[in-house]
RNA sequence: GGAGAAAUGGCAGAGCGGUCGAAUGCGGCGGUCUUGAAAACCGUUGUACCGAAAGGUACCGGGGGUUCGAAUCCCUCUUUCUCCGCCA
């Protein structure tokens, strides 16, 4: 959520950043504005009167204390205007703030400046590729059926014990997933971040508070009975850890990961998208997030990028990065970086990590801060990154280091798996 | 799931319906003293909003109510603790 105070002081400037966005919010802003000032003027209203009240009730107790009950009498029949005054002043002042809050929740987070404009994935920018394409033996087979062909996950199972996209993993398929999630954790430790094993299911308050609530209700599956939000990702409860809080001093940097199941309602993919690992409604990623100083978070952001790519490189897989266009991006991001992996046998690059920075839109709805030094509060600037995704990991090792006698797996993986091969 | 008790500032802990944004202690910050530190002493110490400022408003778990006036009374929700039941 944009703060309020950045819309007064750079109408303008907003305006022209949400172009890159492909949107012209220069009426939404407009409107804010608008109802900013009424309210703001009610709000003064009100305020003024609350204070001739509070000095009216004041009297009101000095006059029966000294006996003037006759005074007394007459001021009370006073404040009975006022009270209904009070009464309508709150009802519109209410009514404004929600009619702005809802206003805010429809506006983008700002692209940065150095965001390309554009409207789809089309206009991403490839950053940097790097490993080598594999080229594949005679008879090479994508993962869906490299994974009954060795019998390490079966789709069907899963669609008669719970639907489909929610596969079981088997035998070596099970080994790999538990070995991949334990590598991630282990590396993330080792760049320095603290793992957290968070609730899978989260409330309301903390939807809002990362942006999946309100504008993607419907991505998440809901507990109606419980009024709870399986998660999407470990970015909503390791993020919202830190909703409401002001961290005492400017000088923090706080790095944390976590594994977690993450659960996607996904509606409306179809055809080679959701073929075997590429699209699922519940797989597993281990997250890192950050929480910076805002001076410090452009820095944090392309850490977060090097250990990615170590990931990558240690997995022995070809990748390239996407700089996303305004168009491309998530609603609460101002900068992202996807990492696509290339899964040879279906020619087709794959997205397996977005690494972003929300600056301060996703603390804005936190109330996450700090302290500076001269004792003013500000919003921190958060960040999380995938590091990484498994289902698109595990499609794209199985297809790139497939062979005629079975699966290689990379050498960084084999203690985690205790084999070095899939046969 | 049943029965009770509780929720106050960073923490601990007072608080008769009016003078309570809230005593007191600890902690934090600034200072005096000291070669330095400790101790002692003095001062200061929440968040947000409106306002150029003066100043004003709101917040004592959340929401609602009674009242001229609520941290204090009533209703409701949530959470925590104790006891019982069930249970990995």
């Amino acid at each position: 959520m944009l703060e309020i105070q950045r819309i007064r002081k750079d109408r303008d400037a907003l305006v022209e950043g949400l172009k890159k966005r492909n949107i012209d919010a220069s009426e939404l802003l407009d409107q804010v504005l608008e109802k900013d000032g009424q309210w703001r003027a009610k709000k003064s209203e009100m305020d003024e009167l609350l204070a001739n009240m509070n000095q009216m009730a004041k009297q009101i107790g000095e006059m029966f204390k000294s006996g003037k009950k006759d005074e007394a009498e007459g001021l009370r029949a006073e404040t009975q205007v006022l009270k209904e005054k009070e009464q309508s002043l709150k009802s519109e002042v209410n009514t404004l703030e929600d009619e702005i809050r809802d206003l805010l929740y429809q506006i983008p987070n700002v692209p940065k400046a150095i965001v390309p404009a554009g409207k789809s994935e089309k206009d991403n920018e490839v950053v940097m590729e790097e490993g080598e394409i594999p080229t594949l033996h005679e008879g090479a087979m994508p993962h869906w059926d490299l994974a009954s062909k060795y019998d390490l996950i079966d789709f069907e199972l899963g669609v008669k014990v719970t639907g489909a996209g929610f596969p079981i993993y088997k035998g070596k398929g099970a080994k790999l997933q538990r070995a991949l999630i334990n590598f991630f954790l282990d590396e993330a430790e080792k760049s320095g971040y603290r793992e957290f094993i968070p609730p899978h299911v989260v409330n309301q308050a903390s939807g809002y508070g990362t942006g999946q609530l309100p504008d993607k209700e419907g991505q998440m599956y809901h507990i109606g009975i419980d009024d709870l939000y399986l998660i999407p990702t470990a970015e909503v409860p390791l993020t919202n850890i830190y909703r409401d809080v002001i961290l005492p001093n400017e000088d923090f940097s706080i790095k944390i990961t976590g594994y977690t199941p993450c659960f996607r309602r996904e509606a409306g993919s179809y055809g080679k998208d959701v073929r075997g690992l590429n699209r699922l409604h519940q797989f597993d990623k281990v997250e890192i997030v950050r929480l910076e100083h805002p001076d410090r978070s452009q820095a944090a952001h392309e850490e977060m990028l090097e250990h990615v790519k170590n990931l990558l490189n240690k997995l022995e897989l070809p990748y390239r990065i996407l700089k996303l266009c305004g168009g491309d991006m998530g609603f609460t991001s101002a900068l992202t970086y996807d990492f696509e992996v290339y899964s040879t046998a279906q020619s087709r690059w794959l997205e397996v990590s977005s690494v972003s920075n929300f600056e301060t839109f996703q603390a804005n709805r936190l109330k996450l801060r700090f302290k500076t030094a001269d004792g003013k509060t500000q919003l921190a600037h958060t960040l999380n990154g995938s590091a990484l995704a498994l289902p698109r990991i595990v499609a794209a090792l199985l297809e790139n280091h497939q062979t005629a006698d079975g699966i290689n797996i990379p050498e960084a993986l084999r203690p985690y798996c205790g084999f070095d091969k899939i046969d």
